[in-house]
DNA sequence: GTTTTAAGATCGGGC
DNA sequence: GCCCGATGTTAAAAC
C-alpha cells in the first residue's frame, strides 16, 4: 500500500502508474480539488471542488461528493483509464459501446492511496424476488388451495412472467410476483400477457393473480377493473450458508 | 485531514469520533479486513475480506469491493452511524422507515483517512429525458407539422404522461417520450392512458405517439397492433452555463 | 451483442 | 409520508 499526503502531480502520477503495473492491479482513492467533464449518453460539467475519486482495477471510476449514495460522475467496469500530467494530475476514462469519455483534472491532490484488496468472500443475500417465487413454488397453496405450478417462466413473446399455474378447476393461472409493492406497471404487464395468452389459445379461460405484500391503490383499482386478482402474501427470509443450500436440494 | 496507517482499533475509533465532532462533520475512508451483516428490506452476510468502506457526513455508508460500480453493502443518506470497539473496530448503521441495520466488524484496519470536502460547485448535466421534452415543447413540428402542445403534464388518474397535444385536425394527441429506447412497458402505459381517456371523454378521437431515438422490436410490434404511432427522433444536447440558461428564458 | 427485468435499487417531485 | 417515474441507472440472465 502506498500513501501520499499533498503529493506533487508527478508524485501522484508515479504512484498511480506503479500501482497499475503491479502483478495484481491496484485500486486508488484520490482526495483532491478537481474538475470533471463527461460526454456520452449525456453530457455534464462539474467545476472545481473537493471530491473523493475512486479508481478500481476493473476500470470502474467514481467521483463522490460528501453527500448521497450515488457518485456525481462515474464510468462503469471495463473503462480504459489513462493518467497523465497537464498542469496537474489528469485522468482520462474512455470506453466504446457506448462511446463515452470522462475527464478529471486535479488542481490539487490532498491525499492519494494506492492499495490492493484481498477478498475471498462472496455476498450471501436473501430476500430477492426470486426467493419469494421459490417460496410460492414450493407451496403454491399459500396463494390458493389446489393451485399447482406448471412452469417457472422467464421470457415469452409478450414479456416476462413469474409462474405459470393451474387451479383446482383446471383453469390456467398466471402469477406475477413482486417482493414489495405492486404498482400499476405490474398490472399492465400481467394484463398484456393475459391478452396475448387468450389470443394464442383461442380464448381459453385464464386467470391472472398479482402476488405481493402490498399493492398501490391505483394498481388495485386497475386490477379490479381488468378482472385481475390480488393476493397479499407476507413473507420472511433467513440466511442459509452454502452447505445448507446444497442440502436443501435433496 | 487525518491519516492513519495500520492503526489500533482504539486509534481508529478516536480518529473517527474526532472527525464526527468537528464543526463541519468529516467523512472517512477505511481500508480494512471486515465482515458485514445487513438486515432490513433483505438480509445479507459477507464474511471477512478486504474492502474499502466510505462513510459520508450525511449518513451514507458504502462497502466497496475492488470490482463494480455498486457497493456490496450500503445504507443511504440519513442513516445513524455509531462507532465502537468490540474486539476490533465496529460500525453500526441504523435507520427506521424502513427498519434496517448494517453491522461492520473490522478484524484489521489497514488505513484510515478522515477528511472534509469543500465543494461549492454543482453538477451541470444535459441529456435527460426532460431536455428532450423541452426540445419537443419548443418545436412540436419535429414530431408532426401542425402539432400544438396544450399541456406538459405530470400525473393523472391513470398515470403520468409527458405531453398533451392537439394535431392539425383538432384531434387530441398524447405523446410519450423516452430519452433512449421505447420498450413495451411504455406501450402498455400509453395504451392504458388512451383507454382511460376515451372512456372519460365519450370515445373522443385521440392518438398516441411514442417518441424516442429507438424502439425495441417487441414494442414496435405491440404499438402497431394497438394503433399507436412511433416517431423516431434524433437529438443532441449542448451544455449551457447558468447565465445562458437564464437568458434563454427571455 | 441486444433485449428484458430486477434491484436491499436511489433520487426527486407531487400530493 | 406514500406513490410514481426517471436514471448517463447498474447488473444479470436469456436469447
Amino acid at each position: 500500500m502506498k500513501y501520499l499526503v499533498s503529493p506533487s502531480p508527478q508524485e501522484a502520477l508515479d504512484a498511480l502508474l506503479e500501482g497499475r503495473s503491479d502483478s495484481k492491479k491496484s485500486m486508488a482513492t484520490i482526495i483532491g480539488r478537481c474538475k470533471v467533464e463527461y460526454s456520452g449518453r449525456a453530457k455534464s460539467f462539474l467545476d472545481y471542488g473537493d471530491r473523493l475519486v475512486i479508481v478500481k482495477p476493473d476500470g470502474t471510476i467514481m467521483v463522490h461528493s460528501d453527500t448521497k449514495r450515488e457518485p456525481l460522475n462515474w464510468q462503469p467496469p471495463g473503462t480504459k483509464i489513462e493518467y497523465s500530467l497537464d498542469d496537474g494530475l489528469t485522468i482520462l476514462a474512455r470506453r466504446t459501446s457506448p462511446v463515452e469519455t470522462m475527464h478529471i483534472h486535479f488542481r490539487k491532490v490532498h491525499a492519494l492511496t494506492v492499495f490492493q484488496l484481498e477478498d475471498g468472500a462472496e455476498l450471501n443475500l436473501v430476500g430477492e424476488e426470486s426467493d419469494l417465487v421459490d417460496k410460492i413454488e414450493k407451496d403454491p397453496s399459500i396463494i390458493e388451495p389446489g393451485l399447482r405450478v406448471l412452469r417457472r417462466e422467464k421470457t415469452t413473446d409478450s414479456g416476462y412472467i413469474d409462474l405459470f399455474c393451474e387451479d383446482a378447476k383446471g383453469n390456467t393461472v398466471i402469477v406475477e410476483v413482486k417482493r414489495t409493492l405492486i404498482s400499476h406497471n405490474a398490472v399492465y404487464q400481467l394484463e398484456a400477457y393475459l391478452i396475448d395468452f387468450r389470443k394464442k389459445n383461442k380464448e381459453a379461460p385464464v386467470r391472472g393473480i398479482l402476488c405481493a405484500p402490498r399493492i398501490s391503490e391505483m394498481a388495485k383499482t386497475l386490477a379490479d377493473e381488468k378482472g385481475l386478482e390480488y393476493r397479499q402474501i407476507e413473507w420472511d427470509f433467513e440466511l442459509k450458508d452454502k452447505k445448507q443450500r446444497s442440502l436443501d436440494c435433496f
